[in-house]
DNA sequence: CAGGCCCTGCTT
DNA sequence: AAGCAGGGCCTG
């Protein structure tokens, strides 16, 4: 389930990977993963092209070329990209596209094949509607204090829900959600507008950290997550309440509860967190 | 607002 | 053999 850190981390070794490559040709295993476009027109419109630059905006990795189309990635649940400078005679295990690069190889590659993949202009809106209305990404300096308080004041579902949602700050996934929380203090059941002043805040640091915590260790590898170089991440030995039901809370020791909201694994302490 | 859907591999 | 993991999108 990779959200921000381990996208972001995808990214940084990619940006050191791909601009200047080359696309020589690319291999669609599976088709489906294709939200916009058939096959024919995805490799038509791709091949050939020189790779720029590799961008982030919350969960969505944007692969921008020299010509007219970019593309654009969601690795939802499994989606791996890992870069191959001398490839292997066979495709990697779960390999659904392949693009073999003027030097090497990168390889798309998803385990439950929820992943998408779109072609989307240069330049503009994608007119893909989950990245444009993407609110403001956890690590960018335009998630303010401020922001994330007018924000609140004005929805009255649950906090969880509300940092689950992509179009008020962009990132967030279950895992960084329940850490979040926990650093903050605040239950998930807690509804947003009842959040004061000096809990906003310390929400806000409370994301700020848990998503620099994830990158700072290369991600969080819970199940699946590789990165760009088919490492695993190391922030899963440092979670407080993710995946901890059961065990004393690290702060107060009582027993991390686990419950189902909003169709999401939740994990939080019932005394620390209110 | 909750719940279903998509998916597969691992756990129970 | 069933349950579970859950991001984003869709429906009721």
């Amino acid at each position: 389930m990779p959200e921000l850190p381990e996208v972001e981390t995808i990214r940084m070794y990619l940006e050191e990977c791909l601009p200047g490559r080359v696309i020589r040709s690319v291999t669609v295993l599976l088709p489906r993963l294709l939200k916009n476009t058939s096959p024919a027109a995805f490799i038509q419109a791709l091949s050939g092209s020189t790779i720029t630059a590799v961008s982030r905006r919350g969960k969505y990795l944007f692969i921008h070329t020299a010509g007219p189309q970019g593309m654009l990635i969601h690795l939802r649940m499994t989606g791996r990209l890992v870069y191959e400078a001398e490839p292997q005679e066979q495709v990697p295990s779960f390999g659904r596209i392949i693009f073999e690069l003027d030097e090497g190889r990168l390889i798309y590659g998803d385990v439950r094949t929820l992943g998408c993949l779109w072609l989307v202009p240069a330049a503009g809106s994608t007119g893909i509607s989950g990245y444009d209305t993407l609110g403001p990404d956890g690590i960018s300096p335009d998630f303010t204090i401020a922001y994330l308080q007018r924000q609140l004041k004005q929805c009255h579902r649950p906090i969880k829900s509300f940092l689950l949602d992509q179009t008020q700050v962009a990132g967030l996934g279950n895992i960084y959600v329940d850490e979040a929380l926990f650093l903050a203090g605040i239950s998930p059941h807690r509804r947003c507008a009842t959040l004061g002043a000096v809990r906003v805040k310390r929400l806000h640091t409370a994301i700020r950290q848990v998503l620099a915590a994830g990158l700072e260790h290369g991600g969080t590898t819970v199940r699946n997550f590789i990165d760009g170089s088919g490492r695993e991440g190391q922030n899963q030995d440092y979670l407080h309440v993710y995946g901890r039901e059961g065990t004393p809370c690290p702060h107060c020791g009582t027993i991390i509860v686990y419950e189902k909201m909003a169709g999401r694994g939740t994990h939080y302490c019932p005394k620390c967190q209110k």
